[in-house]
Order: C-alpha cells, then structure tokens, then sequence
DNA sequence: CCAATTAGTATCAGTCTGGTACTAAAGTCA
DNA sequence: TGACTTTAGTACCAGACTGATACTAATTGG
C-alpha cells in the first residue's frame, strides 16, 4: 500500500495557493446537461456474447436505427448511477422485483457529437451481466420490449460506443474481477466456464492449462453432480468458491501492452 | 474478434418488440443536472505518486477541505470530455498552449450523495499523467493555484471518490496501456522504468527479471547516453520503441482475481 | 587506493505453459 | 451386443519463464 500519500511536496514546488476559479459557469449553479445512464446488458448465448437491445420509438420520422440500449434518466429515488441502471434493467428485463444482474460496472462517459436515441447530452454506460439461463420473464401479454442480439443492427452512434466501451471493459476485467463466473448460473461445467472465457479472451484454450490453472487457483469447489449433456461422458458440475488467497505473481506482463 | 455478432437469437426468445418508454422524464428535455470533469493529474514524485490539487474556495464559511481536484464545467466548445479535462489541465498547470499532459483515461462518474466542491451534481472522473520533470513553468507572480501532494489532505467526499478511482483506474492499466511510460519523460533509464511499475505495483520487482522481460518484449531501445547520478555506475538511458508485436501469452490468469 | 553505491549480468532450480496423447463415460447406430 | 462417435478429464514432457543468489562493472567519496 504504497499510494498516494500527502502533504505538500518540499520546498521548490508551488506551495503557494489562492483561490482560483477562473471560468464563470453559465448559471450560477454551474452548467446543466440532459443526462441519461445507457444500459449494456450482456449475456452468453449460443457460444457468443449478446446484448439485450429494446425498440427505438425513433424521435423523429426517417430516423434510422430502430433498436437502441436501454436507458433512462436518473430518478431522484436513485442513490447512485448504479442503483439507477439496477431500476433500468428491471424494467427492460420485466424483473420488477430484483433483476437477474450479477455484476456492474460502468463503461465510460460521453457527451460528444454522437447522436442518442433520446437526443441526451450526458451518457453515462453502464455494463452488466445477466447469467446464461437467466431468462427473464415473459413478459404480459404483448408487451416484450427487446431481445438479446448475437449480431448488433444498426445503433445510435452513441450507443454504439457505449456498446464498445462495455465490451472492452468487461474484457478488460476478466483478469481481475469475477465476470466469466458471473455470466455462468451458480453451478456449471468446466467446459461451460472455458467457454465464456473463449468468447471473451476471443481466442481457444487450451484445456489442461486451464483447469490446472482453476484448480490450482482454489476458486471453484466441486459438487457430486454431475450433468449429461446429450452424447459424451458427463461432467462434473462446479461452483465459484473463491477459497484461500494464493500469493499472486509479481512480475509484470510486458506482453499485454498495446499502443 | 469473436465480439458480439447480431441478429436476434433464433426463435424462442422475445423478439416481439414495442416502442416502450415507460418512464416519463420530468421535463421533455429529460432529467438536467449539474455536470463536472473532476481531474486528477498524477505524476511521479520522490518515489510515490503525486497528484495535483488546487485551493478549494469554501463554498460556504465554515467549509472543512481547503484543497480540491481541478475541476470544470464542460464548455461548448469542448468537443468531448477529454477535451474539457486537457482544457482544465492547461489552467490548472498554466500551460495555456499545450499542457504536458501523456495519457488520460476516464476514472468513474459519480452523482451520487457525496459532496462536491462546487456542489455539482454529476462528476466524471477523469485521470491524466504528467510525466516526471514536466514541471509546470511558474505561475505569474503569486499566481501559483496549485501544487503536488504525496500525501493527500482531506478532500471533499465526491473528490476523495475520483482520486481513488483514478489510482484504481492507472494501476488497472498498468498491464493494457503504456502508462509507466508516460509517467517518465522521453529517455529514462531502467531503473526509473522500474521504480515507476513499483509505485504503481505497490510492491518490488526483482530486477533481472524485469530487465530479462522488458527486452524480451521489444519495448525499449537504448540510446547512447548514459546518465551519471551522484554515486553508482552510470546507467543507460532508454526510450519507449514498441517494435514487433510479440505473441502475447493466450493462458489465463487466475491468480489476479479478487472479489 | 579503497569502500560504498548503483548498474547490469550469469547461473540455476523450480514452476508454469501448451502440445500430444492418452483414458473414461456416455450416446448412436448397425 | 459391439464398434464408433462425442465429450470429459488426465498424463507426460519439452520448452519457456520466474525469481533467488551471486557475480562483474563503473562511478563517487573518502
């Protein structure tokens, strides 16, 4: 824990300080902007990644694009932007009640030229995982309002970087937070598990390594099921039980960088 | 590249849509709020990391924090957000023309209860590097707003939020993105090379290994100068040269998981 | 000239990766 | 029933990588 410790650094630097605010906001309670939180919904299907895309209702007539993310303006009951994409997904998803997210994170923020849906100044995405299996409800009567895509129509500019963003973040994160496990239901396969690390790392495994790699992590425990899937040997089912904290490896990963 | 391919997922899922916006937003705009680019500028300093504050005004008398992050209102004619952070850069660091500013990423948005400074009700967190040595050039006269801090003074709540995001969001890069090297200036030596992955890391490195990996990775060239520092054998000075692509590992790395 | 200090290298044992090839257990089809 | 296919899971091994120890190299300060 190194960090970034305080206090002003020695004699040299420009210790001295006055109260500076150069730039007159427009009103005095600073400048405002229509600001809406973008919902990247993913989910494993059928060996590659989906999102969840509702219909556009097109703000005006010509408009291009008829599917957008989910989205929505942040309401005075949410606490935080996460609590407000939470409320989003519940109700694209018609889980009233607690939707099936189990994991969240956000996916940068834009207020460019990029056009929105909702003709929004602010986007704020947010990127979340919805487990395979974890269908929603159908929802009453007629009323579905979007579908997973494994093949992205045509978006909104905006929304289609926010959708990039969110497929770079949750990559990005594999290494360091739980997300292959996340997008699995509380039990599966070991193959179930090498394969959303496929789709996300883009790339194959290679079998061994990867369960020798698991197992010697301590992060999965076995249960006595096992499933039968169709033609081959059955496997056996596991769980995520992250158990000791084995010491990590100190060296550093040249081999990552890009650009 | 697998990525996310489209196409609505073959029958059996909801593919039934309906212009749905169940939500009315309170105005036909859409929710407004206050909206801010926080800036956290950090650079290496006597072997930690230093990030840049300016005087807080005190909004009101009575106020605790006395220093806060550089902060802005997007103008009309930032283009995007990052450019509003490079134009508050340039005021903060009184480098008018061209701050020296060598990687900037975003680091979290927040709008949640937290207080800003400027009582702003969306902040986006933004982080940037200075790199070693890029001091800024003197303030005119008395002018000076800002200075470096190792360790950091109480802040205000939402300001202590984006300063730890940011130092979460740089040390994630820190494997993805060249972000060790933009904290140093052009030519550097190993051992600064080094010492800037330890701050980040918060830990040692061992330093043959470093060495073996960082030239096995093709990511530095020498240059034929070599830097006499006080006592020791002078050491080679090196500049970033990311040649061949080297075939980067495909494994998995269980071992960086947590949570 | 010698000690201290910092830069940089050599060697080596243990570990990890990924290729190949194997065994195990189920279904399919004759 | 018995071969064949399919998927799960393991064994072995050569090569690569890590980190510990110990070394050499070049400079400053006494």
């Amino acid at each position: 824990m190194p960090a970034y410790p305080f206090a002003p650094e020695s004699p040299g630097s420009a210790t001295v300080a006055s109260p500076v605010r150069v730039e007159p906001p427009p009103s005095p309670r600073g400048w405002a902007a229509s600001c809406a939180v973008d919902l990247v919904l993913l989910s494993p299907r059928q060996g590659r990644l989906a999102v969840f895309l509702e219909r556009s209702t097109g703000e005006r007539a010509g408009d291009e694009p008829s599917w957008a993310l989910p989205w929505g303006t942040p309401w005075p009951t949410d606490a935080t932007l996460d609590d407000c994409a939470r409320r989003i997904a519940a109700r694209a998803l018609h889980h009233e009640d607690a939707p099936p997210l189990t994991w969240l994170a956000q996916a940068g923020t834009f207020a460019d030229d990029r056009q929105h849906p909702g003709r929004i100044e602010l986007s704020v995405g947010i990127v979340a995982t919805v487990p395979a299996g974890a269908r929603q409800p159908d929802a009453p009567s007629g009323e579905s309002s979007g579908a997973w895509f494994t093949e992205v129509p045509p978006l909104h500019d905006r929304h289609r970087a926010v959708l990039d963003a969110a497929v770079a973040a949750i990559r990005l994160s594999i290494d360091t937070a739980p997300v292959a496990f996340r997008l699995l239901p509380a039990t599966f396969t070991l193959s179930e598990l090498q394969q959303v690390y496929e789709i996300l790392l883009g790339h194959r495994l290679h079998k061994a390594s990867f369960r020798r790699a698991l197992l010697a992590a301590s992060l999965v425990e076995a249960t006595d099921d096992w499933r039968s899937e169709g033609r081959g040997r059955p496997a056996q089912l596991f769980r995520y039980a992250p158990r000791r904290r084995r010491p990590r490896r100190r060296g550093v990963r040249f081999d990552l960088l890009r650009g």
